[in-house]
DNA sequence: AACTTCAGTTGACATGTGTTCACTATCACA
DNA sequence: TGTGATAGTGAACACATGTCAACTGAAGTT
């Protein structure tokens, strides 16, 4: 027990580098990308984009925040990322959802249902866009907007076969498709800070808000006409 | 000009400290509490709140970081006091649109004109609120939560005076009156963004909307009835 | 086997943060 | 007139941040 122990031995540093064995070059980069971005969304359902930093999101995944710049030029481009990923969700739930056998006669109560359970399973993804859809980053805000806007435009063109509102103008259909899609997202957005039973009544309010809305379908004379006679 | 040039005389420092002029020790500072809160109000315009600092308010409103503890415990008292402020605001915009001669025979066209104007006039609270009713406090979100809903029941209790809805149990207005807030609060956090000219379009797809929303009035019944008879 | 590429590292920097502390000058009251 | 309360100050703290520069070592290429 002298002076001089263990100097070279050093039973190993053993970095703070995730497993990466038997994965090539790119691979391994794509999958501490992919740590990355796990970690920010992580982080995320606590806190607002524009307060998480560069440091916490490479603590969260696990390496040196200098790491951070091989993958992303800035948080910013970090942000549409993700904004891409949850609308990539989104996406595939609702393109399953249309294919489904249809489990009810109701397509109000379907979609409902549809909406609940996606955000169940992604949560944090849902929270990130109810966050960032009016939060300070104005390209994460656009990003946003400009999915939902495409979202609402396939539901405009969805509705065409329903009685009457296939002879509505495309913008009354659009008008009517916004009216939907806020009611949804709206309540995705309410859900996220409700207990189960709460979550469960609210939906069924939305449920009735839908059908409520669709009553007024047979009744419905575009005001787009300029004439007043 | 030698050594010691005008050691004691000192031009004057002249504090940072406002112009309190003639202010009583409590109006003062009631002062630079306003100071305070306009500061954190017009930096909340660029940010999201859980990302501005108490020392950038302090800095806006022309006062050492130390003194705001003097009126406030935190940036959280802040957050909430901005809150009540912004719902203030609201709320005195809504009772004098009531007590308005009726310009318009169209409520829904009247409602949303004194919407559009108010987002003009309180473009910052607005803001504010937006961003913060999904945002990452969580008793900012409530608060903000709890005022939309007075609004909500208020609003459910008003709309009893209206054809058929007055025969409504007290559950379907609620929703009825939820379905018209969503809608003009979405309509509010739209326009932030906007040119002048692209707020007006969607004023007026906004007007479509709620018109289209009434149609359905006489034809509601009421789901509420557990009878499946 | 030697050479290049590059995802990752450490260390350092200038700057910003919330909060504590001891202080100062004025107002308000005795 | 003197005395206490208090809205404000500045300096200092321990820590966190984004980014730069120089490096290391394994994977891929020749």
């Amino acid at each position: 027990m002298g002076t001089l122990i263990e100097v070279t031995p050093r039973p190993r540093p053993e970095r703070a580098r995730p497993a990466r064995d038997g994965a090539s070059r790119s691979e391994a980069k794509e999958l501490t990308r992919k740590a990355l971005v796990r970690g920010a969304l992580k982080l995320l359902s606590r806190n607002s984009f524009d307060s998480i930093s560069l440091r916490e999101v490479t603590r969260e995944a696990g390496v040196s925040p200098t790491a951070f710049y091989r993958h992303f030029e800035d948080m910013e481009e970090l942000g549409l990322v993700l904004v891409e990923e949850s609308f990539g969700t989104l996406g595939d739930m609702l393109r399953n959802a249309r294919s489904d056998p249809e489990l009810y006669e109701d397509a109000v109560a379907r979609s409902v249902e549809v909406v609940v359970r996606h955000v169940h399973e992604q949560t944090a993804h849902m929270r990130f866009i109810a966050r960032e859809r009016y939060g300070g980053i104005r390209r994460l805000r656009r990003a946003i907007r400009r999915e939902l806007q495409l979202f609402a435009d396939e539901l405009a063109v969805d509705l065409a076969q329903f009685p009457f509102v296939g002879r509505w103008s495309t913008e009354d259909r659009r008008m009517f498709a916004g009216l939907i899609t806020e009611t949804m997202v709206h309540m995705a957005a309410e859900l996220l800070d409700m207990s189960e039973e709460e979550a469960a009544v609210y939906a069924q309010r939305t449920t009735q808000q839908l059908r409520f809305i669709t009553l007024a379908v047979p009744y419905w004379r575009s005001g787009a006409d300029p004439e007043p006679t």
